[in-house]
DNA sequence: CAAGCTACCTTGCGTCACAAGGTATTCATG
DNA sequence: CATGAATACCTTGTGACGCAAGGTAGCTTG
């Protein structure tokens, strides 16, 4: 039925939580678990451990955050991921692209 | 270098690409050479054929759009491509789940 | 007739979201 | 003290898809 729907939204997604992850950790660390439960209640946005946790990998080997291990005193130790520099930087690139091109996407169409 | 951001680009545009092609048809029908001279100058989105085709197929194996073979008179046979009415059912199923998520994205970090 | 534009399409590669399943720790309940 | 639930981490397999590169064919111009 909408299953052309369905795949559409899993691609627009893609980028939009790398996006929303970096802003996330751009207000303070945040460990994985958490941020699974935070932004899986962002409407549109259903965040699942099996995304979050390969992409924390991907940027932490892209250099753009650093980890760090702290136990805790109800549940298994945490790993807080707090942004690099590099990170911070990314994110401001990230933000000023995605505003061009939700500028040209609102644009498209009103041309004859 | 900036590795990360040139993947990142790749994904952000999967989807958009989709529903500027759908608002495009929802003006007039398009031949798929003119689509990849129209959409790959908007900003930000780098549309090429190797892109496109395969898309438009999946389009029309959706019902989204169908197809209608023309002559051109300098050059070889136009396919246009105009939107069915599933496909514009669709079309504005994307637009509103596009600006949840947009809305939704903004307000992602406001958050202490 | 050769070059170049128009116009279509395919192949191969790499990236990634997601479902499903796995492990370990802590705490409450019977 | 066993059992379940919640917390918290991670991996594997699958499928979707953008994109570079390459291919075919028609028309026009020098």
């Amino acid at each position: 039925m909408s299953d052309f729907f369905d795949n559409w939204v899993v691609q627009v997604r893609k980028g939009v939580i790398e996006l929303c992850i970096l802003r996330t950790l751009a207000v303070r660390e945040r460990y994985g678990y958490e941020l699974v439960k935070e932004l899986s209640q962002v409407p549109g946005m259903g965040l699942t451990e099996g995304t979050l946790y390969p992409l924390m990998s991907r940027l932490r080997l892209a250099g753009l955050v650093t980890t760090r291990l702290e136990e805790s005193a109800s549940g298994p130790a945490r790993k807080y991921y707090s942004l690099t520099p590099e990170g911070l930087h990314t994110l401001k690139t990230m933000n000023v692209f995605l505003e061009t091109l939700q500028r040209s996407t609102q644009q498209v169409g009103d041309r004859s």
